[in-house]
DNA sequence: CTCTTATATGAATATATGTTCATATGTTCA
DNA sequence: TGAACATATGAACATATATTCATATAAGAG
């Protein structure tokens, strides 16, 4: 489905130009908004933030957040997928924890941003 | 509706208890994750990617990601709202620009993040 | 082996959300 | 004033997604 451009006439070609050779590939576009959609949901970035702490268990996240086991198993899911949380098991119990060094800074600068009120 | 807690005898009280005291205010949580659900979406991250080299108006940003100019001014609503973009008019033609000085930062650590394969 | 338990997963459902279409608003220019 | 145009916006629709429910898997205990 290819969609007709814009018709206005006041399009200013040489900053299209520009910008569309400065900008990332687009494939890395999508991989990042994939990224930032998997933090932009509350019951994950809960996840994220426990796990900043110390290293749970599915059982304990889900006690900690009032959820079902499902519903965490699920997110934790999501979250292993983006290769943000990784596990270790012992026995029947499966322990997260975060598998990147990046993430706490994302979220702490997510956090200075909505702070400036 | 209340959800009834885990029915695991696992659970980690002491893990529990101090990751919940460590954790910030269930709000700013949801307003981080709301944040990061604005940067979670293709679109708005051409948008923004496009903004970090110049101002641009409506139909620019139309232009250059081939999209229809009502698209765009429904996501720049959206950037707008989450205080991420900002406007200043120009005759009939409004520009838009960034308005904030973590997202650069952010969209690095993200791209960052997805860059280690 | 069988029972219990911790976790994972598939299907279904309800809700959220991005784009389109039609139209409104507001500005310039004749 | 009226036409042309850039932008904004509301409603509708289609798609994506989070949670629930039922059930499967896997590991330890008896």
């Amino acid at each position: 489905m290819e969609i007709e451009r814009c018709s206005c006439t006041v399009v200013h070609e040489d900053v299209i130009e520009k910008v569309k050779n400065l900008m990332p590939e687009e494939e890395r576009l999508y991989d990042v908004a994939d990224l930032f959609k998997v933090l932009g949901d509350s019951t994950r970035i809960k996840i994220i933030c426990a796990l900043f702490e110390s290293e749970m268990c599915v059982c304990d996240i889900a006690a900690l957040l009032n959820m079902s086991q499902s519903a965490v198993s699920h997110q934790l899911r999501v979250l292993k997928a983006a290769r943000l949380v990784k596990f270790r098991k012992e026995g029947k119990v499966v322990y997260y924890s975060l598998d990147d060094e990046h993430v706490k800074m994302i979220f702490d600068l997510g956090l200075s941003h909505i702070g400036e009120e």
